[in-house]
DNA sequence: ATATCATGCGCAAACGGTTGCGCATGATGA
DNA sequence: TCATCATGCGCAACCGTTTGCGCATGATAT
């Protein structure tokens, strides 16, 4: 394959020097248009294209941000890196990709190969097992910021875009007592993610809101897993009160609830409804769809991180370097009914 | 921030030339211990990590190979793009993502920003409208291999991994057969589409293989919209003899043929039973799940894309350059029974 | 004592561009 | 007629690293 044109090559074929070649292609204004109109000429001729690599090394720049997610697979992540993409392509950058599996040590190693690649910049969501920062904070040292989305680490000190799920659990318990349902019980992910505290924050505050008591016995936790799940189903089915409605915490859970509940005769959304958090598109398909549902907008928090990371970017240039600005953006979450009661 | 240490810096506290700083660094053997010793260990108190941009600039490499798919939303491109990025992980290369969103305008865009970004490689899978490839073709004077994988094209001279659905297909009407289905409906994807092809060949040989006539009035069409999916199966289920078992082009497919059989009064999977293709995990949650299903092994065929890249550029460096080889890898489907009929 | 060789290191070019500065040249104004 | 200035272009450094080659130096062989 012969070598790709250069600039150098014009200049040699011109008969001008390669900085005259470097400005004529710039449109500088100290090139006098013969030669500009002959540069540009040559270099259409030849399908000259600069390369990229060569001049973002000059200029110690990528034009490439990293971003990290958990699993790909989980549609809610698949909508952020699609809402990531968009707002990218629009300030001509691309994307590189790598996942954390929810392990911590994954998640060190792609950040590592997002600073080996220099990327301009990182949008994270944190993996489940993340509670040390060191790993994120080494890209300072490198200039390269980072903005978190959904899963956002509890320092201040740190750009971030999330939904508040407290509000959104606030919501759901509202609507739930506003069609009627008092006894309310909840299905809880682990208590030591950050997701869980909010939503149980939301849930007690909502429950409270209404004048109803908290009852604790009504409120369950899952490990996430199939048999977490049937496990904490087993117990609120077992209370001498059936609660007449259930909120899980997202719609994996929702939908071995709802499972667990069919198989042990309970008309699920009849004698017991459930509603979910969003995270699944085609929950419509399902058996059991939820009757409504948190969303919490995924593709507009995707965009809203690379926005800040943009902004981000276009202020160091600008030297307008504010070191101890940090941006937050929270999302407000939609409550979506499926049906109407 | 102060600078990150370079190999000049190195070389200016020590009192020595920077290329003997960077052979002590990769351990030449011409170096002399002691030189080797202080250089180290001074890299190792500066925290020195070497510019991968520069190196990968100077060996006109990036390590970094480019990704297209249609929708990462799909179950199925989300998978292969895991398989892919484990694969390349191992072999210490990072993914530049794009999406094509199945529109040839966009696919093209992100192609030219892959070869913007000169990536070592490129794995694709081609989107529903690209009917030309000159801007993969264009790829070839940049040096940068593609490899399809699943939705490839139809040139032969290019690398590419698939699924074989044509065996595929006559693998589930066989299962079908042997259970004692006859009476065996399809409906089918657009018939342009390659895939579609595939399938109504197999659907065709394997009906004849078992000596059963083809009777196209059980061979249906939909544009895989919800309406399409409808029509085609208002018209099967308005057949005089209703078929037995009915053969969906994908689990989308499935999911509203279903759905329309269940509010015809059709006790779906007992009176007609319904087998798919797999794209969707989920399809067990779902209120009609498929009884049989298609595994195209999107994680397999991630991996392998990546694997055939890999040779490719290894070959490429022992200058082994065997421009007219092609690698293709046909990877068997396998049928997945849900239920023991 | 001299040719030979291994050892240890530095010079400089190269990758493909960008850019500050300086040097001619001809035109302009005083 | 001479200083002044805009115009048009080239020189060379630079980004961070690798690498072919050459140059000393001291040891070994003859």
């Amino acid at each position: 394959m012969d070598k790709l044109p250069t600039i150098k090559e014009i200049a040699v074929r011109l008969n001008v020097s390669v900085s005259t070649v470097s400005r004529a292609l710039s449109n500088h204004p100290r090139i006098g248009l013969g030669t500009k109109q002959r540069v540009q000429q040559l270099a259409k001729e030849l399908g000259y294209e600069p390369n990229t690599q060569a001049i973002f090394f000059k200029q110690k720049k990528t034009h490439v941000i990293g971003v990290i997610i958990p699993y790909i697979r989980e549609d809610f992540f698949s909508q952020a890196i699609s809402g990531i993409e968009s707002a990218a392509i629009e300030h001509e950058y691309t994307i590189l990709f790598g996942q954390s599996y929810d392990e911590l040590e994954r998640e060190i190693k792609a950040v590592s190969a997002m600073k080996k690649q220099r990327v301009d910049g990182l949008i994270i969501s944190l993996s489940k097992e993340t509670n040390k920062y060191n790993h994120l904070e080494a890209l300072k040292k490198y200039d390269i910021p980072v903005v978190y989305f959904d899963r956002v680490p509890t320092m201040t000190d740190s750009h971030k875009v999330f939904c508040n799920l407290y509000k959104g659990t606030i919501e759901l318990v509202g609507w739930l007592f506003n069609n009627g349902y008092r006894n309310i019980a909840f299905i809880n992910g682990p208590d030591k993610l950050r997701a869980s505290k909010e939503r149980l924050k939301g849930y007690i505050d909502g429950v409270s809101k209404h004048q109803l008591k908290v009852d604790m016995q009504l409120v369950e936790t899952t490990d996430l897993s199939k048999e977490g799940t049937e496990m904490a189903m087993k117990k609120l089915l077992g209370l001498k009160k059936l609660p007449q409605a259930i909120i899980t915490f997202n719609d994996y859970v929702h939908m071995d609830a709802t499972q667990y509940a069919a198989r042990n005769n309970i008309a699920v959304n009849k004698h017991i409804i459930f509603v979910s958090f969003a995270n699944l598109p085609i929950t419509s398909y399902t058996a059991f769809p939820p009757l409504a549902s948190i969303e919490q907008h995924p593709y507009r928090q995707g965009e809203k991180a690379m926005d800040i990371l943009m902004t981000i970017l276009k202020n160091k240039e600008t030297q307008e370097v504010l070191p101890n600005t940090y941006y937050t953006e929270e999302l407000a979450p939609s409550l979506v009914a499926y049906k109407q009661l």
